[in-house]
DNA sequence: CGCCGTATCAGCCAAAAGGTGGAGAGACCA
DNA sequence: TGGTCTCTCCACCTTTTGGCTGATACGGCG
């Protein structure tokens, strides 16, 4: 059986060590390299070439997550980054999943969970949290699911091609409300922008 | 009832050599020389000065078939070229027809529909096939949409949702020139947000 | 009863997009 | 040769957008 080699990056100390110490116990686990930033990241992994990365999202300062799962996975296509945060937004998984991640894993994900999840990324297998998978599912099956019939109503009119102004002259609402609600739309469909959301919503079957 | 005279163009071999055997089975119709580039095309039509060109607008090397036509046409005027290709972008159309095409036929297009465009031909009839009738009509109908070949590849970026930096990136030009573009893609499709041009182009047939 | 999801609105700030006007190089055409 | 088209680029300025934080209100649900 062949050792894992395992790289953390998370901008915590203690979840690094804590990870650490817990990936410890398993024989064919070693945990060969840290890091507390997305550049960071990219520079041990090229010193170790470990098979996984585990990393964190939400790092404090610098690269983001996302941008150095798609360095890492630009770099060397091989190797696999499993996504280890605390949080499981709807924007957050579905650019994670899109940027290349292997995984998708919460902190209060159980040891055995983990483990799991790291010996499954060497070999192809996609492992997430239970929740996580749910969310991902439900957005790939039917991701208008998710939009409120005001964001849907919204989103309808967005394909028109309307100003947020517009937007809200049409809804009777403040250009403010309109705002938020692009800004919820977009975390649900995983994009940046308005262009990106009229894109998406106009390929995805029914309006055109 | 006299025979039609055929050369074909193209720089697939067997591409030619079917659409020989089709063509071989009217009575009617003979093919009389073939070409598998620009140049040998204008050779080959000089010597046997046929009724028909059936032309392929992609050439591997060397003169392109917009060209070509140009240089037939000029020659003789009398002679009609089918342009006889796999694709059908708008700004091939156009510059076919422009280029004194009398005829667009889709490689996919039935036996009895390439037949009736050769025999339409030499009576001055222009055949196409049916999507690129369409187009052709609509951009005559509304002359100032026709795009520029390189405001179309940047309108089919577009609608991938991509910010002005990323589409200077991917097309190597600077955002400013990305900005001239996109302006007059706006006035063309009568639209004065990106969104809106999205919405049109993708709606608009074709780029989906 | 509090909690959560939904819908509404505000203000601030940075980034992106759009408008205007100009300009040079190269191809093509008459 | 001169005019036109296409593609490229620049500067300056305004408007639009998106990101962030926070707030109020209503209704259902455990």
């Amino acid at each position: 059986m062949t050792t894992i080699s395992v790289v953390l990056v998370d901008d915590h100390t203690v979840v690094r060590s804590g990870l650490k110490a817990l990936l410890g116990t398993q024989a064919d686990i070693a945990v060969v390299g840290e890091a507390a930033s997305g550049e960071e990241a990219l520079e041990v992994a090229q010193q170790h070439a470990p098979d996984v990365v585990l990393m964190d999202l939400a790092m404090g300062a610098g690269m983001d997550g996302i941008e150095a799962i798609k360095q890492l996975r630009q770099r060397r296509p091989k190797q696999a980054v499993i996504v280890f945060t605390t949080y499981d937004s709807d924007a957050d998984i579905v650019r994670a999943v899109d940027a290349g991640a292997m995984g998708y894993l919460l902190k209060d994900a159980a040891p055995a969970e983990i483990f799991a999840a790291v010996r499954g990324a060497v070999e192809g297998k996609s492992v997430m949290s239970a929740p996580v998978a749910s969310r991902l599912f439900q957005q790939l099956r039917n991701p208008d699911e998710i939009l409120t019939p005001r964001e849907a109503e919204l989103l309808s009119l967005l394909t028109e091609g309307l100003s947020n102004r517009d937007l809200g002259k049409r809804l009777f609402i403040s250009e403010a409300t309109v705002k938020t609600h692009l800004a919820h739309i977009y975390a649900k469909l995983g994009v940046e922008t308005r262009a990106a959301a009229i894109a998406t919503a106009i390929r995805r079957e029914g309006m055109r």
